[in-house]
RNA sequence: GCGCCUGUAGCUCAGUUGGAUAGAGCAUCAGCCUUCUAAGCUGAGGGUCGCACGUUCGAUUCGUGCCAGGCGCGCCA
């Protein structure tokens, strides 16, 4: 992997440098690009750039002579086979150009790692918890739901790729007001449905899928009369529609591809005995006051805009309270890394949860709240509005049913998870090429076709030595496909798949570029065989990339 | 009023954390299939990187101040 390289390179010139200049540049590490441009090399500093000031010389100058530095470096280490040139160029830049043996590396070792090509051991095993969608379970899920669990699945997948040991958890707040309006709203539905005349309240939860529910409850508890349902206490309707819909919730992930590997429930784990206790040790701390009859957590203290209450003037306990046992709890069970992925109507929240995590004794880099922004759905050229109230809005489901698993995952992740995102489910359902869902997958299928086609010309794939492969399609390609461990870093560093959907389409461009220049199936079996090989190794990365984002790799389309 | 996000081609967005001539897709126009899938490839046009200062060898990137859009600012959840 270049990656690799990279570190060798770096760790190369560095000592160099400082055998050189033993005071001079001590504060200053080089560091190694990869430039925008290819006729720059493959590798780029800027070290000159950075230290002509302190050598009192012109950056080209400097570079010059690092240059021979470097190249006296090179040519004592076991690198002198990966690099073909160095060079110097204005302003003071210094390029690396690497040999075709240090790509055919990479084949070979895609060869080599398969399924596992870009795997690495950076995470060291630390237990990170991924905590996203914990969406109420008071209706259907909705894309804004959709585009959290996209990202949350993809992020990790691919920290668990690079090492870490990353954990898909979704919190359930079967607690609380939503759910016991979530219960009325049933139970007046089934009134309804017994012939009552009711005055259905405005803050009920208006879906249809409600009068669906009331249904089913009556049928599942036998109720066929208003008698039977007066006699129904408020919380067996709450509990039962929680569990309902909970399921519903459930399922659509699993049809969607995400699997949680923890569900925890708000009633198990912020009880009344470990409020209590955790409200202690706060107050143990300092951190919390009384003050007009209620108690306030200090969050200033930790930056926040105002304090917070905690417990209310009439005993009960706010939104925030249960979280800090939960929050409590996260780290309790050995995560050294929270994340959270919220939407965006909740990051005013953001600084609270922070101060609380700090009151508690950890650091506030343990927690990091991502904010993924909403997906405005269009149709025919119109946004669709959302509101959950209403049971005004595009669901999960519609979006899968409508648009498949693979575009709809694609589309949420196809930005920025700061970016806002418009998603055309007119455009995703589209065949054409205006649709770029699936420019990947079809890079990864052509390379079965090509490879049927070798078959039946008795073609091999030449995967132990290659030597043919000189065409600029071939090597930009196999670079690509160097690179693949260097994005997942980047994914890593960003907290955001997106920089892998990018590469993806890169590489693919990278693979349609060499498929359309050159044939893999030809006269020379030898050429033939190391396109094979060539052709195949980036079916590897695309695959390997693909299953990191949730997105099938079709043999065929 | 305060906080967060956003502002780059007609549209939707990249821009690897301060580098080299600011890129891609769509749309428009012009080309490429008797040969491995044309869901692909090649080319053309299209830009005051919201505006103004500042920081330095160098700013789309960093800082400050404006302008515009979105979201959030409860003893709601």
């Amino acid at each position: 992997m270049l990656v690799h390289l990279k570190t060798q390179l770096q760790t190369l010139l560095q000592n160099a440098l400082s055998v050189a200049y033993p005071d001079q540049l001590n504060s200053l590490p080089i560091e190694l690009d990869i430039p925008t441009e290819k006729v720059f090399g493959e590798y780029s500093s800027n070290i000159a750039l950075k230290s002509a000031k302190i050598f009192k010389k012109a950056p080209t100058v400097v570079a010059n002579e690092f240059l021979a530095i470097f190249t006296m470096a090179i040519e004592k280490s076991p690198l002198k086979d990966k690099i073909a040139k160095i060079e110097v160029k204005n302003p003071g830049f210094i390029n690396f150009f690497l040999t075709p043996t240090a790509l055919y590396d990479v084949v070979y070792q895609i060869f080599k790692d398969e399924a596992n090509y870009g795997r690495l051991n950076f995470g060291q095993n630390k237990k990170i918890q991924i905590e996203f969608v914990s969406a109420n379970p008071t209706g259907p899920l909705s894309i804004a739901h959709a585009r959290q669990a996209a990202v949350g699945d993809a992020l990790a997948n691919i920290f668990n790729f690079i090492g870490f040991k990353a954990d898909r958890e979704f919190y359930v707040n079967d607690e609380g007001n939503q759910i016991n309006i979530l219960g009325r709203s049933v139970a007046q539905r089934a009134q309804e449905l017994l012939g009552e005349k009711v005055d259905f309240l405005e803050d009920n939860y208006q879906g249809d899928y409600i009068k669906d529910m009331a249904k089913e409850f009556m049928a599942q508890h036998k109720i066929n009369n208003l008698d039977g349902l007066n006699a129904t206490k408020p919380e067996t309707f709450s509990q039962w529609a929680a569990d309902y819909l909970l399921n519903v919730i459930k399922k659509e992930l699993d049809d969607f591809g995400v699997h949680f590997d923890t569900w925890s429930h708000q009633s198990k784990i912020a009880t009344a005995e470990k409020i209590v206790a955790v409200l202690d040790v706060l107050k143990g701390k300092g951190f919390i006051y009384e003050k007009e009859g209620a108690w306030w957590f200090k969050s200033t203290d930790f930056g926040d805009d105002k304090d917070r209450v905690v417990k209310k003037s009439d005993g009960s306990y706010t939104y925030l309270t249960p979280d800090i046992v939960y929050h409590k709890d996260k780290f309790d069970r050995g995560y050294e890394r929270l994340i959270n992925i919220w939407g965006p109507d909740h990051h005013g929240y953001i600084p609270r949860i922070t101060a609380v995590v700090e009151a508690l004794g950890y650091k506030k880099d343990n927690l990091n709240v991502l904010i993924v922004q909403l997906a405005t759905l269009f149709r025919d050229g119109k946004p669709v509005s959302m509101s959950t109230r209403r049971g005004q809005y595009v669901s999960l489901r519609e979006v899968m049913t409508e648009v498949g698993v693979d575009a709809a995952r694609y589309f949420f992740l196809m930005r920025h998870i700061s970016a806002h995102l418009e998603f055309d489910l007119e455009l995703a359902k589209k065949a054409t090429p205006e649709n770029p869902v699936f420019y990947i997958q079809y890079a990864h299928a052509r390379v079965y076709s090509i490879n049927k086609k070798a078959q039946e010309a008795g073609i091999q794939v030449q995967r132990n030595k290659l030597s043919l492969l000189k065409e600029e399609a071939e090597l930009d390609l196999i670079k690509k496909m160097g690179w693949f461990a260097d994005v997942l870093l980047f994914c890593y560093d960003q907290l955001d798949p997106y920089p892998l959907v990018n590469y993806l389409h890169e590489l693919a461009t990278a693979f349609h570029k060499f498929y359309d220049q050159h044939r893999v199936v030809e006269e020379n079996k030898e050429l033939s065989g190391e396109r094979l090989a060539l052709v195949n190794s980036c079916r590897i990365v695309l695959a390997n990339g693909l299953m990191l984002l949730g997105l099938t790799a079709p043999e065929s389309m």
